[in-house]
DNA sequence: TATGAATGAGTTTTCATTCAT
DNA sequence: AATGAATGAAAACTCATTCAT
């Protein structure tokens, strides 16, 4: 609910133009980072976002900055659409994870690619306690469809989560329209493979923040 | 510094050092390409093949060449697979798609997400011959599969090759050790999510050659 | 006891905590100065001061009018202590001379390398003023010395000033606590060197500032 | 004799043009830094010695590295300087230190300003060694004016060394014609100071390679 | 032919200075 | 009057590509 993003120390006055830069600067940083990855020009994000290049730095001291914030921020919308698909108890259980699944595609996950850039840290508090919110929800929700026998029981958060993210990888260097078709069916596709009864034993585990500190 | 190899033919020779070069080169780029995406700076390239960055110049007139000729011997490598597991009848059909799907994997079928780059031009008449041996193999090894009813009905050769490379796509600016094990089990998912009866229907269609040409 | 740097004409209220503000401000830029030199960062000026950085540009409008400020201070410290020391007739002359030198490396007169900074103007009058006042000062002394045979005859007041802030500028771009410790040392060589009788004729004359404007 | 500053690894082939243009970049660099410190815009260094920026990047992979060849030029030059005047027996010993000394500013070795740069790393082994080799020279034309009693007993190699690089600094931000007169007057005053008998005692001792070791 | 060298265009980042609250 | 925010210009550094040996 609150913003969860900034503010661990008060500081004296937020202004409202500041902050309306701030998140349109985050949001074009997300509109590019679904587009080109997480290199995406910075002078482009500021552009976009119609201010100055150096406004972009006074709020984000460098790239690693802006781009956890971009992260944050769509951990944090995904988190919204988990809980509320795990709060509405009339659905069928796996229709809601299938529903938040590709609602999580039209919110940019895929920008949470950013997450693989060099340069980023996957244990920065905010982003640790982010996770942690969304794990709960996403937990939540397949829980109870592993708990109706309709989730593979070997199923895992991390499952979803990585694979959302590298199937609505962007294809660099260009926009693709047809991308938002066949990410769905891509999609789609995989929440089949995470159905009950499963016909195969997934191999190896799902990806944890360990693997991306072992990357390092 | 002389050659190593000694032509006996007469004639203007291919030159063995050259080809050695040429295959060098090529092998570099499939390895970086898989690290860095289809950006990976040229004199890495180079350097890790043991050559002068203008002798890859000489070899490939510009990156998109270069890519291209990767992508090719991805391709082929993969046609290969794919040629040999469709005639090898004895096997469970579904077995044989899967895995083929895995052995692509290893063999670094995530270099194709240079297909994706800014100025790749997927038309190359080079490279529609290799997709089109690629698709009929392919096609073989699940059409074999869909006819025992181990396959959806609405499953095509697309959804596995493209899902394929974007679940390899490496994860850029850095090595991830990890990579290996989770792409593994994310593939599984989607071959799961292929099986026959389908509990749901796809939704769009495969991505297709047209679909890339319209992102331009 | 009256502000004898700013303020020709008189402004309607001088308002005190504006008063401390520049001066705080001053302060900061001297030790900056003396720090990294004239080219010191403004916002870190004004960050040490405490006070926003438009706040330093309200009473100072560009760099040079607050490193002629600071030129200022130092000179008209430096002149303070000349001139006790010059009134003090007590002292052995030479020692009086001694004395003002060391004493004016630890208030910082090192801070005078922003008079050869681009952009500053040593013929503001404010500054042609405060340096008259000084040379007589400094001249008082070193002529007692110099009367009672222990200054060399052909030396000027300009080779103490200038050589004393060269031999104190900062190492730039670092603290070096080392500083003030062979800065005395170096100043002692350079007292002596101006003790009469001089073995050897000095070339040249001293810096003036027709040099100065000659380098522009 | 020979060129100590490079090749400690024999590379293949040095490339007579190459050679050239690396020679080419110490000189524009050296001649900046003495105009413009050690923070010398090195797009216009590369401007200076007639090569594209880049060029310079290849020689010199960062600033630091450039400073530091810089820096060894000029010890090397000076280096020169002092063994040739110390093998010039019949010289009156304080003189052959004086023109060294002399000789020293004509040679630009305030660049060794360069040295007070922040990222400079005083403690690399090709500048230890040329520092050996520069202290070794100098000491022995000082000890020779020393043993003739021509030189104060408690004088160091590095009150010559940096009091010379401090009072040959450029004054920032411009070339001043001036400089050269005024720089031999006091240097001038600075040996004269060094002169025996000393009538006062020097205060602390020489800045030695560890004091710039404590300012990091 | 193979290669190291050269280069200009592009990107990130900093900072003096102006603007809006 | 005081301030935080905004900005463009500059400067370090990278890299694809061409040139000369």
């Amino acid at each position: 609910m609150g913003r969860t993003t900034t503010a661990t120390t008060a500081g004296p006055r937020p202004r409202a133009d500041a902050l309306r830069n701030r998140e349109r600067i985050i949001d074009a940083a997300r509109e590019l980072a679904v587009q080109y990855g997480a290199d995406a020009p910075l002078d482009e994000v500021a552009r976009r976002a119609g201010v100055g290049n150096a406004t972009l730095y006074r709020h984000f001291h460098d790239r690693s900055v802006l781009m956890r914030q971009v992260v944050l921020s769509v951990i944090e919308r995904a988190t919204g659409h988990a809980e509320r698909a795990a709060a509405a108890e009339e659905d069928d259980p796996f229709e809601a994870v299938s529903r938040f699944a590709h609602t999580a595609v039209d919110e940019r996950i895929g920008a949470l690619c950013a997450m693989f850039s060099a340069g980023f840290d996957p244990y920065h508090p905010d982003l640790v306690q982010a996770r942690e919110r969304f794990d709960t929800a996403v937990d939540a929700l397949m829980e109870r469809a592993r708990g109706a026998g309709q989730l593979r029981a070997d199923s895992e958060t991390g499952d979803l989560m990585v694979a959302l993210s590298q199937l609505t990888r962007p294809l660099p260097g260009t926009t693709c329209p047809a991308n938002d078709r066949f990410v769905h069916r891509h999609i789609q596709l995989l929440l089949d493979g995470l159905r009950a009864p499963a016909r195969s034993t997934l191999q190896g585990s799902a990806v944890t923040l360990e693997d991306l500190r072992a990357a390092r």
